[in-house]
DNA sequence: AAGGTTGCTTACCATATGGTAAGTTTTGCG
DNA sequence: CGCAAAACTTACCATATGGTAAGCAACCTT
């Protein structure tokens, strides 16, 4: 029963990186499962279809990132702190878990209809997404902004934190090894910088505050 | 001898479109086909293979980066209000063509070997990359700071810039139509605050200035 | 030990994909 | 007109994909 188990984790980590290097579509059962060393049947046996093997890793990261996002609001404190923390640590876990930026964007890119977003069921990661932009509308500056401006803020400064680990082999590629993980070492170092800067930002010179 | 410029062009922006929304392997070249009702091999016959056809998808785009982005540089001015208007230039380019957003991650997130990126010459969007980083290294914050922390700040602001817009039909479908729009609305708005907001920090606080 | 459930395999299959080869219509032009 | 080049089609093809059906071996339970 325990090796059950065994083999479903291990197939879920190779998918999931699967998933995030080639996306869904470029992800194959069989390429999967013989990794692993098993048939592409073994891997249907256990995950009864690609989608839901798919969401199999999804659910996966979901549950990571809403953990990563309850840590940092477990102390109470005022909301920009806990969002910092939370996007500081959201950093160090790309660094450990390199799959994981990449599927995130990859999710939130894809279409509706596409893969496993689309069902009757509560699309992926949205256990996720709903308490971040809650966090959001809970800061200063964008209480009683909107829900609207609280999501804007969310997805920005979530993709300012995963596209360059999401990109680093392309980036690797372009630029070179070292120039990368020196650029990965900056967001890292950076990323509550990052944070405080949109998060305290008060626009008031420019194109105006977004209440249209 | 019109004609086929003109197949061409209507080509490239359904396999564009295809190409934002599905990603590279998802999408046929049968349904690019079919769908300005010519045969796949008609489309085989202007562009020898997929990759080729995904190249010039991908041309076209980088043309269209770079010319906003020297536009945005144009007049004399300091770095800063040059990237300042590079953005929202973006920003609202994103509004019109809603497939290049999309675009743009994919080519980032893709690895190296995937697609079109990989061969022996010049990969994709490397034409707009170089001078949007150079661009960067010429402002006041990261004069002097290295390629590394421009680079970072380059894909950290596109991130910011393009997953909300990229994620537009995915975010539609997760909590509705208007206020994504309106989020859109919000991110068109702030736009230049948000590259002043990045451009202008002093991370002076808290984990550093990222020198490592 | 009997027997069923579980983990996995071998054997298939329908379909779709990117791509080739060769033929046919259309177009431009001297 | 004549004819060649270009634009496109019909006909194929090898391959890979996700998925089904059925069988086999190990293990757990009674």
């Amino acid at each position: 029963m325990s090796s059950a188990k065994q083999t479903q984790n291990d197939l879920i980590d190779i998918a999931r990186r699967h998933f995030a290097e080639r996306g869904y579509q470029g992800t194959s059962l069989a390429q999967v499962s013989v990794e692993l060393g098993v048939t592409k049947q073994a891997l249907l046996h256990h995950f009864k279809s690609k989608d839901l093997l798919y969401r199999a890793v999804l659910d996966q990261l979901t549950q990571e990132l809403v953990q990563l996002l309850f840590a940092a609001m477990e102390e109470a404190e005022e909301a920009e702190r806990q969002l910092e923390r939370f996007f500081v640590a959201l950093s160090a876990h790309f660094q450990a878990h390199r799959s994981a930026p990449a599927l995130l964007i990859g999710v939130l890119i894809d279409a509706p209809g596409q893969a496993a977003v689309g069902g009757t069921d509560r699309p992926p990661l949205q256990d996720f997404l709903e308490p971040l932009v809650a966090l959001f509308q809970a800061t200063a500056r964008w209480q009683g902004a909107g829900f609207s401006a609280a999501l804007t803020a969310a997805i920005e400064v979530l993709g300012a934190t995963c596209l360059l680990p999401a990109a680093r082999g392309n980036l690797t590629h372009r630029f070179g090894c070292e120039p990368v993980e020196q650029a990965e070492r900056v967001a890292l170092a950076q990323a509550s910088d990052l944070v405080r800067a949109v998060v305290h930002a008060q626009g008031l010179g420019g194109a105006g505050q977004g209440n249209l």
